[in-house]
DNA sequence: CATGTATTGGAACAAACAGTCCATATATTG
DNA sequence: CAATATATGGACTGTTTGTTCCAATACATG
Protein backbone atom coordinates (compact mmCIF):
# COMPACT_ATOMS: atom_id res chain seq x y z
CA UNK A 1 0.00 0.00 0.00
CA UNK A 2 1.49 3.39 -1.38
CA UNK A 3 1.01 6.64 0.75
CA UNK A 4 1.74 9.17 -1.96
CA UNK A 5 3.32 12.02 -2.11
CA UNK A 6 3.86 13.99 1.04
CA UNK A 7 2.88 17.21 1.55
CA UNK A 8 6.03 20.21 0.95
CA UNK A 9 4.28 23.36 3.14
CA UNK A 10 3.78 22.74 6.84
CA UNK A 11 0.27 22.86 7.28
CA UNK A 12 0.03 24.65 10.55
CA UNK A 13 2.27 27.22 9.89
CA UNK A 14 0.11 28.07 6.68
CA UNK A 15 -2.85 28.05 8.76
CA UNK A 16 -1.55 30.69 11.02
CA UNK A 17 -0.53 32.83 7.67
CA UNK A 18 -4.05 32.32 6.53
CA UNK A 19 -5.36 33.71 10.17
CA UNK A 20 -3.44 37.00 10.10
CA UNK A 21 -4.76 38.01 6.88
CA UNK A 22 -8.83 36.84 7.41
CA UNK A 23 -7.64 38.94 10.72
CA UNK A 24 -6.57 41.75 9.07
CA UNK A 25 -9.26 41.99 5.59
CA UNK A 26 -12.19 39.90 6.85
CA UNK A 27 -13.45 37.51 4.79
CA UNK A 28 -15.16 38.57 2.45
CA UNK A 29 -12.38 41.19 1.78
CA UNK A 30 -9.87 38.31 1.64
CA UNK A 31 -9.70 36.98 -2.01
CA UNK A 32 -7.75 33.22 -1.84
CA UNK A 33 -5.31 34.13 -3.90
CA UNK A 34 -4.36 36.80 -1.13
CA UNK A 35 -4.46 33.79 1.03
CA UNK A 36 -2.58 31.60 -1.33
CA UNK A 37 0.80 34.61 -1.44
CA UNK A 38 0.46 34.30 2.37
CA UNK A 39 0.46 30.79 2.69
CA UNK A 40 3.13 30.61 -0.04
CA UNK A 41 1.32 27.34 -1.96
CA UNK A 42 -0.85 26.86 -5.31
CA UNK A 43 -4.55 26.93 -5.35
CA UNK A 44 -4.28 22.62 -5.58
CA UNK A 45 -2.44 22.56 -2.54
CA UNK A 46 -4.81 24.88 -0.85
CA UNK A 47 -8.22 23.27 -1.67
CA UNK A 48 -6.63 19.51 -1.03
CA UNK A 49 -5.80 20.36 2.52
CA UNK A 50 -8.00 22.78 4.17
CA UNK A 51 -11.72 22.27 1.67
CA UNK A 52 -12.81 25.50 0.69
CA UNK A 53 -12.00 29.20 1.84
CA UNK A 54 -15.34 28.89 4.17
CA UNK A 55 -13.31 25.53 6.28
CA UNK A 56 -10.32 27.79 5.73
CA UNK A 57 -11.96 30.65 7.96
CA UNK A 58 -13.62 28.58 10.21
CA UNK A 59 -10.52 26.83 10.66
CA UNK A 60 -7.84 29.54 11.54
CA UNK A 61 -10.82 31.06 13.72
CA UNK A 62 -10.56 27.94 16.00
CA UNK A 63 -6.84 28.21 16.25
CA UNK A 64 -7.07 31.89 17.32
CA UNK A 65 -9.98 30.64 19.83
CA UNK A 66 -7.36 28.23 21.58
CA UNK A 67 -4.42 30.99 21.63
CA UNK A 68 -6.85 33.04 23.00
CA UNK A 69 -8.09 30.54 25.25
CA UNK A 70 -4.49 29.15 26.08
CA UNK A 71 -3.24 32.97 26.84
CA UNK A 72 -5.79 33.44 29.12
CA UNK A 73 -5.32 30.09 31.52
CA UNK A 74 -1.78 30.79 31.19
CA UNK A 75 -2.22 34.56 33.39
CA UNK A 76 -5.16 34.04 35.03
CA UNK A 77 -4.52 29.82 36.44
CA UNK A 78 -0.76 29.05 36.15
CA UNK A 79 0.48 32.84 37.00
CA UNK A 80 2.15 33.81 39.91
CA UNK A 81 0.47 36.33 42.54
CA UNK A 82 -2.82 35.93 44.06
CA UNK A 83 -6.31 36.07 42.18
CA UNK A 84 -7.06 39.54 42.21
CA UNK A 85 -3.23 40.61 41.36
CA UNK A 86 -3.33 38.11 38.61
CA UNK A 87 -6.88 39.36 36.97
CA UNK A 88 -5.45 42.82 37.42
CA UNK A 89 -2.29 42.17 35.37
CA UNK A 90 -4.72 40.43 32.30
CA UNK A 91 -6.41 44.07 32.51
CA UNK A 92 -3.37 46.16 32.59
CA UNK A 93 -2.30 44.59 29.85
CA UNK A 94 -5.39 45.87 27.78
CA UNK A 95 -3.78 49.39 26.61
CA UNK A 96 -0.31 47.64 25.19
CA UNK A 97 -2.77 45.35 23.21
CA UNK A 98 -4.60 48.34 21.46
CA UNK A 99 -0.79 49.56 20.96
CA UNK A 100 0.65 46.65 19.35
CA UNK A 101 -2.23 45.54 17.71
CA UNK A 102 -1.91 48.01 14.72
CA UNK A 103 -5.98 48.46 13.47
CA UNK A 104 -5.88 44.27 13.46
CA UNK A 105 -8.07 44.38 16.58
CA UNK A 106 -9.18 41.12 17.54
CA UNK A 107 -10.17 38.26 15.24
CA UNK A 108 -12.76 36.93 17.37
CA UNK A 109 -14.36 40.71 17.42
CA UNK A 110 -14.43 41.10 13.76
CA UNK A 111 -15.52 37.57 13.12
CA UNK A 112 -18.85 38.26 15.81
CA UNK A 113 -19.68 41.27 13.45
CA UNK A 114 -18.87 40.48 10.33
CA UNK A 115 -19.80 36.42 9.92
CA UNK A 116 -21.85 35.75 13.02
CA UNK A 117 -25.36 36.57 11.75
CA UNK A 118 -24.74 35.02 8.34
CA UNK A 119 -22.83 31.62 9.54
CA UNK A 120 -24.01 29.83 12.94
CA UNK A 121 -20.41 28.00 12.68
CA UNK A 122 -19.01 31.43 13.41
CA UNK A 123 -21.65 32.58 15.76
CA UNK A 124 -21.54 28.71 17.82
CA UNK A 125 -17.45 29.35 18.03
CA UNK A 126 -17.87 33.21 19.30
CA UNK A 127 -20.57 32.13 21.55
CA UNK A 128 -18.79 29.57 23.20
CA UNK A 129 -14.93 31.78 23.09
CA UNK A 130 -16.98 34.55 25.21
CA UNK A 131 -18.27 32.42 27.58
CA UNK A 132 -15.59 30.36 28.38
CA UNK A 133 -13.41 33.70 28.78
CA UNK A 134 -16.31 34.75 30.97
CA UNK A 135 -16.37 31.72 33.34
CA UNK A 136 -12.79 31.48 33.31
CA UNK A 137 -12.63 34.77 34.79
CA UNK A 138 -15.72 34.67 37.39
CA UNK A 139 -13.97 31.30 38.84
CA UNK A 140 -11.05 33.63 39.73
CA UNK A 141 -12.97 36.37 40.93
CA UNK A 142 -14.45 33.50 43.45
CA UNK A 143 -11.29 32.45 44.37
CA UNK A 144 -10.40 36.01 45.10
CA UNK A 145 -13.83 35.87 46.94
CA UNK A 146 -12.81 32.48 49.24
CA UNK A 147 -9.52 34.42 50.02
CA UNK A 148 -10.99 37.46 51.15
CA UNK A 149 -9.50 40.09 48.94
CA UNK A 150 -12.85 40.89 47.17
CA UNK A 151 -16.04 41.50 49.04
CA UNK A 152 -18.00 38.47 49.93
CA UNK A 153 -21.33 40.64 48.73
CA UNK A 154 -20.07 41.14 45.30
CA UNK A 155 -21.95 39.56 42.57
CA UNK A 156 -18.65 37.91 40.90
CA UNK A 157 -20.83 36.89 37.75
CA UNK A 158 -21.85 40.30 37.10
CA UNK A 159 -18.41 41.80 37.40
CA UNK A 160 -16.89 39.11 34.90
CA UNK A 161 -19.76 39.94 32.50
CA UNK A 162 -18.98 43.70 32.94
CA UNK A 163 -15.27 42.98 32.28
CA UNK A 164 -15.47 40.77 29.60
CA UNK A 165 -17.80 43.47 27.60
CA UNK A 166 -15.18 46.32 28.51
CA UNK A 167 -12.37 44.13 26.76
CA UNK A 168 -14.73 43.71 23.61
CA UNK A 169 -14.63 47.25 23.67
CA UNK A 170 -11.13 48.04 23.62
CA UNK A 171 -10.63 45.46 20.45
CA UNK A 172 -12.70 47.84 19.08
CA UNK A 173 -10.74 50.77 19.58
CA UNK A 174 -7.49 48.52 18.92
CA UNK A 175 -9.27 47.90 15.42
CA UNK A 176 -9.44 51.55 15.38
CA UNK A 177 -6.11 52.64 16.08
CA UNK A 178 -7.86 54.63 18.86
CA UNK A 179 -5.05 56.04 20.95
CA UNK A 180 -4.04 54.45 23.87
CA UNK A 181 -5.87 56.73 26.56
CA UNK A 182 -9.07 54.89 25.74
CA UNK A 183 -8.08 51.32 26.75
CA UNK A 184 -6.43 52.77 29.57
CA UNK A 185 -9.70 54.37 31.04
CA UNK A 186 -11.43 51.27 30.73
CA UNK A 187 -8.73 49.39 32.06
CA UNK A 188 -8.85 51.93 34.77
CA UNK A 189 -12.73 52.06 35.29
CA UNK A 190 -12.49 47.91 35.82
CA UNK A 191 -9.94 47.92 38.40
CA UNK A 192 -11.73 50.48 40.35
CA UNK A 193 -14.46 48.11 40.53
CA UNK A 194 -12.88 45.14 41.51
CA UNK A 195 -11.72 47.31 44.72
CA UNK B 1 -35.10 76.84 -19.08
CA UNK B 2 -36.55 73.59 -18.64
CA UNK B 3 -35.92 71.14 -15.35
CA UNK B 4 -36.32 67.62 -16.75
CA UNK B 5 -38.69 64.59 -15.08
CA UNK B 6 -38.98 64.89 -11.58
CA UNK B 7 -37.33 61.62 -8.83
CA UNK B 8 -40.49 59.69 -8.71
CA UNK B 9 -39.22 57.97 -4.99
CA UNK B 10 -38.54 60.03 -1.80
CA UNK B 11 -34.68 60.35 -1.92
CA UNK B 12 -34.31 60.30 2.21
CA UNK B 13 -36.65 56.98 2.56
CA UNK B 14 -34.62 55.25 -0.02
CA UNK B 15 -31.23 56.20 1.81
CA UNK B 16 -32.74 54.84 4.82
CA UNK B 17 -33.67 51.50 3.63
CA UNK B 18 -30.16 51.11 2.12
CA UNK B 19 -28.48 52.00 5.58
CA UNK B 20 -30.91 49.27 7.13
CA UNK B 21 -29.47 47.04 4.38
CA UNK B 22 -25.89 47.83 4.75
CA UNK B 23 -25.95 47.83 9.10
CA UNK B 24 -27.13 44.23 8.74
CA UNK B 25 -25.22 43.16 6.03
CA UNK B 26 -21.89 45.23 5.87
CA UNK B 27 -20.41 46.71 2.91
CA UNK B 28 -18.96 44.23 1.25
CA UNK B 29 -22.08 41.47 2.24
CA UNK B 30 -24.59 43.60 0.03
CA UNK B 31 -24.51 43.32 -3.71
CA UNK B 32 -26.17 46.90 -5.38
CA UNK B 33 -29.48 44.56 -5.90
CA UNK B 34 -30.04 43.95 -2.36
CA UNK B 35 -30.02 47.72 -2.30
CA UNK B 36 -32.27 48.23 -5.63
CA UNK B 37 -34.80 45.78 -4.10
CA UNK B 38 -34.85 47.36 -0.50
CA UNK B 39 -35.16 50.97 -1.68
CA UNK B 40 -37.88 50.12 -4.50
CA UNK B 41 -35.86 51.86 -7.70
CA UNK B 42 -33.66 50.85 -10.46
CA UNK B 43 -30.02 50.87 -10.93
CA UNK B 44 -30.39 54.05 -13.35
CA UNK B 45 -32.09 56.01 -10.22
CA UNK B 46 -29.91 54.71 -7.72
CA UNK B 47 -26.42 55.47 -9.32
CA UNK B 48 -27.97 59.06 -10.39
CA UNK B 49 -29.12 59.96 -7.32
CA UNK B 50 -26.25 58.38 -5.16
CA UNK B 51 -23.24 57.81 -7.03
CA UNK B 52 -22.19 54.49 -6.22
CA UNK B 53 -22.28 52.22 -3.62
CA UNK B 54 -19.09 53.44 -1.80
CA UNK B 55 -20.69 56.49 -1.73
CA UNK B 56 -24.30 55.36 -0.68
CA UNK B 57 -22.71 53.61 2.31
CA UNK B 58 -20.98 56.83 3.04
CA UNK B 59 -23.85 58.73 2.72
CA UNK B 60 -25.68 56.03 4.78
CA UNK B 61 -23.19 56.31 7.94
CA UNK B 62 -23.45 59.85 7.80
CA UNK B 63 -27.41 59.29 8.26
CA UNK B 64 -26.91 57.17 10.90
CA UNK B 65 -24.18 59.55 12.56
CA UNK B 66 -26.89 62.25 12.93
CA UNK B 67 -29.61 60.39 14.18
CA UNK B 68 -27.64 58.93 17.29
CA UNK B 69 -25.55 62.41 17.59
CA UNK B 70 -29.24 63.65 17.86
CA UNK B 71 -30.53 61.40 19.98
CA UNK B 72 -27.80 61.42 22.68
CA UNK B 73 -27.89 65.13 22.21
CA UNK B 74 -31.83 64.99 23.12
CA UNK B 75 -31.10 63.03 26.21
CA UNK B 76 -28.22 64.30 27.52
CA UNK B 77 -28.59 68.25 26.65
CA UNK B 78 -32.45 68.32 26.59
CA UNK B 79 -34.07 65.70 28.80
CA UNK B 80 -35.28 66.56 32.37
CA UNK B 81 -33.60 65.61 35.86
CA UNK B 82 -30.05 66.43 36.96
CA UNK B 83 -26.82 65.72 34.63
CA UNK B 84 -25.53 62.76 35.99
CA UNK B 85 -29.75 61.32 36.20
CA UNK B 86 -29.58 62.41 32.57
CA UNK B 87 -26.52 60.01 32.06
CA UNK B 88 -27.79 57.26 33.93
CA UNK B 89 -30.70 57.19 31.94
CA UNK B 90 -28.62 56.89 28.50
CA UNK B 91 -26.42 54.00 30.06
CA UNK B 92 -29.42 52.24 32.08
CA UNK B 93 -30.87 52.11 27.90
CA UNK B 94 -28.19 49.62 27.05
CA UNK B 95 -29.92 46.57 27.73
CA UNK B 96 -32.93 47.83 25.39
CA UNK B 97 -30.60 48.63 22.93
CA UNK B 98 -29.45 44.76 22.79
CA UNK B 99 -32.64 43.19 23.28
CA UNK B 100 -34.30 45.36 20.05
CA UNK B 101 -30.99 45.50 18.04
CA UNK B 102 -31.51 41.75 17.37
CA UNK B 103 -28.56 40.87 15.57
CA UNK B 104 -27.85 44.43 13.56
CA UNK B 105 -25.86 45.80 16.69
CA UNK B 106 -24.53 49.12 15.89
CA UNK B 107 -23.83 50.73 12.53
CA UNK B 108 -20.96 52.32 13.64
CA UNK B 109 -18.92 49.70 15.48
CA UNK B 110 -19.93 47.54 12.32
CA UNK B 111 -18.42 49.83 9.63
CA UNK B 112 -15.33 50.38 12.18
CA UNK B 113 -14.65 46.61 12.14
CA UNK B 114 -15.27 46.19 8.38
CA UNK B 115 -14.39 49.22 6.53
CA UNK B 116 -12.26 51.46 8.96
CA UNK B 117 -8.75 49.60 7.95
CA UNK B 118 -8.97 50.34 4.44
CA UNK B 119 -11.36 53.77 3.73
CA UNK B 120 -10.09 56.27 5.26
CA UNK B 121 -13.60 58.30 4.71
CA UNK B 122 -14.75 55.24 7.18
CA UNK B 123 -12.15 56.33 9.81
CA UNK B 124 -12.68 59.79 9.88
CA UNK B 125 -16.62 59.79 10.02
CA UNK B 126 -16.50 57.25 12.70
CA UNK B 127 -12.91 58.30 14.55
CA UNK B 128 -15.14 61.88 14.95
CA UNK B 129 -18.41 60.54 16.13
CA UNK B 130 -16.89 58.24 18.60
CA UNK B 131 -15.33 62.22 19.94
CA UNK B 132 -18.33 63.76 19.89
CA UNK B 133 -20.09 61.21 22.00
CA UNK B 134 -17.28 61.31 24.71
CA UNK B 135 -16.81 64.96 24.84
CA UNK B 136 -20.68 64.71 25.07
CA UNK B 137 -20.25 62.50 28.31
CA UNK B 138 -17.74 64.53 29.65
CA UNK B 139 -19.36 67.89 29.28
CA UNK B 140 -22.51 66.09 31.36
CA UNK B 141 -20.15 64.52 33.96
CA UNK B 142 -18.77 68.42 34.16
CA UNK B 143 -21.81 69.57 34.83
CA UNK B 144 -22.66 67.14 37.39
CA UNK B 145 -19.03 68.17 39.26
CA UNK B 146 -20.20 71.74 39.06
CA UNK B 147 -23.32 70.83 40.80
CA UNK B 148 -21.76 68.64 43.45
CA UNK B 149 -23.45 65.63 42.13
CA UNK B 150 -19.86 64.07 40.95
CA UNK B 151 -16.45 64.34 43.52
CA UNK B 152 -14.25 67.18 42.63
CA UNK B 153 -11.41 64.90 42.17
CA UNK B 154 -12.66 62.26 39.85
CA UNK B 155 -11.28 62.40 35.93
CA UNK B 156 -14.21 63.51 34.03
CA UNK B 157 -12.14 62.60 30.86
CA UNK B 158 -11.41 58.91 31.84
CA UNK B 159 -14.99 58.44 32.95
CA UNK B 160 -16.25 59.59 29.74
CA UNK B 161 -14.02 57.44 27.57
CA UNK B 162 -14.77 54.22 30.26
CA UNK B 163 -18.12 54.78 29.38
CA UNK B 164 -18.14 54.83 25.59
CA UNK B 165 -15.79 52.33 25.78
CA UNK B 166 -18.17 50.02 27.48
CA UNK B 167 -21.00 51.55 24.91
CA UNK B 168 -19.05 49.65 22.21
CA UNK B 169 -18.50 46.40 24.05
CA UNK B 170 -22.32 46.40 24.45
CA UNK B 171 -22.92 47.19 21.13
CA UNK B 172 -20.77 43.63 20.25
CA UNK B 173 -22.82 41.77 22.33
CA UNK B 174 -26.11 43.22 20.31
CA UNK B 175 -24.80 42.16 16.92
CA UNK B 176 -24.08 38.43 18.76
CA UNK B 177 -27.81 38.26 19.73
CA UNK B 178 -26.43 37.79 23.57
CA UNK B 179 -28.66 37.57 26.51
CA UNK B 180 -29.52 40.72 28.33
CA UNK B 181 -27.49 40.08 31.29
CA UNK B 182 -24.13 40.92 29.63
CA UNK B 183 -25.55 44.36 28.49
CA UNK B 184 -27.10 44.71 32.25
CA UNK B 185 -23.53 43.86 33.78
CA UNK B 186 -21.97 46.75 31.75
CA UNK B 187 -24.60 49.56 32.47
CA UNK B 188 -24.46 48.38 36.26
CA UNK B 189 -20.39 48.49 36.21
CA UNK B 190 -20.76 52.04 34.94
CA UNK B 191 -23.39 52.66 37.00
CA UNK B 192 -21.66 51.75 39.79
CA UNK B 193 -18.29 54.10 38.97
CA UNK B 194 -20.58 57.15 39.00
CA UNK B 195 -21.51 57.07 42.32
C1' DC C 1 -48.19 72.84 -27.15
C1' DA C 2 -43.33 72.39 -28.22
C1' DT C 3 -38.87 72.17 -26.22
C1' DG C 4 -35.41 71.02 -22.98
C1' DT C 5 -33.85 68.31 -19.29
C1' DA C 6 -33.61 64.91 -15.97
C1' DT C 7 -35.43 60.17 -14.48
C1' DT C 8 -36.40 55.35 -15.11
C1' DG C 9 -35.43 50.42 -15.47
C1' DG C 10 -33.67 46.85 -17.95
C1' DA C 11 -30.11 45.24 -21.21
C1' DA C 12 -25.30 44.88 -21.78
C1' DC C 13 -20.44 44.71 -20.24
C1' DA C 14 -16.02 43.90 -18.32
C1' DA C 15 -13.65 42.67 -14.25
C1' DA C 16 -13.17 39.79 -10.30
C1' DC C 17 -14.08 35.80 -8.05
C1' DA C 18 -14.24 30.89 -5.88
C1' DG C 19 -13.65 26.59 -7.22
C1' DT C 20 -12.27 22.61 -10.60
C1' DC C 21 -9.16 20.08 -13.65
C1' DC C 22 -5.14 17.93 -14.96
C1' DA C 23 -0.42 16.98 -16.42
C1' DT C 24 3.54 16.63 -13.75
C1' DA C 25 6.23 15.61 -9.73
C1' DT C 26 7.65 13.03 -5.62
C1' DA C 27 7.33 10.37 -2.03
C1' DT C 28 6.29 5.28 0.06
C1' DT C 29 5.49 0.40 -0.32
C1' DG C 30 6.02 -4.30 -2.06
C1' DC D 1 12.63 -0.80 -9.73
C1' DA D 2 7.69 -0.85 -10.60
C1' DA D 3 3.35 0.39 -8.80
C1' DT D 4 0.57 3.23 -6.09
C1' DA D 5 -1.07 7.29 -4.17
C1' DT D 6 -1.03 11.86 -3.02
C1' DA D 7 0.81 16.83 -3.71
C1' DT D 8 1.60 20.73 -6.76
C1' DG D 9 0.48 24.90 -9.34
C1' DG D 10 -1.17 26.97 -13.29
C1' DA D 11 -4.77 26.94 -16.80
C1' DC D 12 -9.53 27.05 -17.09
C1' DT D 13 -14.62 27.79 -16.04
C1' DG D 14 -18.96 29.43 -14.82
C1' DT D 15 -20.88 32.77 -11.89
C1' DT D 16 -21.36 36.90 -9.59
C1' DT D 17 -20.60 41.69 -9.25
C1' DG D 18 -20.40 46.85 -9.79
C1' DT D 19 -21.04 49.89 -13.30
C1' DT D 20 -22.40 51.92 -17.82
C1' DC D 21 -25.57 52.69 -21.57
C1' DC D 22 -29.73 53.96 -23.72
C1' DA D 23 -34.42 54.24 -25.45
C1' DA D 24 -38.54 55.47 -23.43
C1' DT D 25 -40.77 58.54 -20.20
C1' DA D 26 -42.50 62.58 -17.71
C1' DC D 27 -42.39 66.93 -15.87
C1' DA D 28 -41.42 72.28 -16.04
C1' DT D 29 -40.87 76.12 -18.56
C1' DG D 30 -41.52 79.63 -22.26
Amino acid sequence: MATGRPREFDRDAALLSAMDVFWRQGFEGTQVEDLLGAMGIGRGSMYAAFGDKRSLYLEALEAFTDRITRWYRQRLLDGGGSALERLRGVIRAWPDFVERGCGKGCFLSNSLIERAAVDEDVARIVTRTLRAEELLIRGVLSEAQGMGELAAERDVGMLAKAIVNARLGVTLQARLGAPREGAEAAASAMLEILR
